[in-house]
DNA sequence: CAGGACAGACCAACCAGTCGGTTTAAGCCT
DNA sequence: AGGCTTAAACCGACTGGTTGGTCTGTCCTG
């Protein structure tokens, strides 16, 4: 067996060289390669943690909320879908010092989701029944794992998909007596 | 900076030594570490792709078929959440062969899931509107996603999740008539 | 002419995979 | 039962190649 295919994610000489610049270049700029993934990781987490802070500062309804956080999360998606998939291919042995920061932000993001979905419980919008950490970690999961599949190109637009996530999540989430309010009607897929 | 972490995924190296055989012993059974990880990825696939390929075989509804796929999906998650983590972290520069092996029997699964949607959308107890790919993907991303955080010892059990989870994937899949109907009633949660 | 920006040869570490040799054990014959 | 044969199981030093990171030096700009 000779073949080679590119083993281990992508090497500092294939990024120098695509590029168009140099290991120099590039060990000027960054302390490490950890270094680049790190600073490309916060860039695209920096966005979506901004934007549902954004949500959740806002007097606006849990329902609201939830409707807003999830839209910008896709969008990520659709912003940052190159840093993303680097990301996901490198980021498992990053030293201690990076995966701890990483794990910060996107420990924060959780809460935020749980944060929502706790005070949609106390108003009476979401379902009491719903156990908050796993009904957040499943809205995680869904949202962030469409980054493996969404295209640009793709059928479907990103407000689009994320029109049909929003519909998905409240229909799980909110009581029936909320989903037969009027001020609710927006937020699901329209019955053809 | 002289520390190294271990970088990329887990060496021939180390596996031999962790389980106290050998290089020639590894190659002797191995091809490649390719085909290890292959080995690895196809016991839990095919487990799961049998439990699901015999939830469609049965003559039942369709809920009562997503029910099954759902909580024998998670239940992969409890009995190969090793096989599953060497994998996910091993999996992106695989030989073609292999790559091509994963995927299509990735792709039998997906195509089991948008199968029970497009049927209960047919049989009435789905909601029409929704489109067949983007909720079928969002519910492999959901389901899927959870083996980043299940925990063996956690507060839940694999069981427990499994309920919570057919109960959001239903309410968010169930025509308001369906979700009236009696024999539904036990897939979801009960309102404390 | 000073200092940041950059270049690229170089290095030690590490990797997957190889290969000649050794151990183990089962099958067979007497 | 005990020796003989054979092949599979197993070992670990070794190889060719790649990696992240360093270092010396050059270029460019103020």
């Amino acid at each position: 067996m000779f073949e080679r295919y590119g083993f281990h994610g992508v090497s500092v000489n294939q990024i120098v060289n695509e590029c168009g610049t140099s290991k120099g270049g590039f060990y000027h700029h960054f302390a490490s390669k950890d270094e680049l993934l790190f600073v490309i990781h916060d860039y695209f987490i920096s966005y979506a943690l901004t934007k549902a802070q954004e949500a959740i500062d806002s007097n606006q309804l849990p329902t609201e909320k939830m409707q807003k956080i999830i839209t910008s999360f896709l969008k990520v998606f659709d912003l940052y879908k190159p840093h993303i998939s680097v990301f996901y291919q490198e980021s498992i042995y990053l030293k201690p010092q990076y995966v701890k920061a990483i794990k910060e932000k996107r420990q924060s993001y959780k809460q935020i989701i749980f944060a929502v979905i706790k005070e949609g419980i106390q108003t009476g919008e979401f379902r009491p029944e719903l156990p908050v950490e796993i009904t957040g970690m499943s809205i995680l999961g869904m949202v962030n794992w469409s980054y493996k599949w969404y295209k640009k190109d793709g059928d479907k637009s990103i407000e689009e998909i994320a029109d049909i996530y929003v519909d998905l999540i409240l229909n799980s989430l909110l009581t029936d007596q909320a989903k037969q309010e009027w001020r609710f009607k927006d937020y699901f897929l329209k019955n053809n």
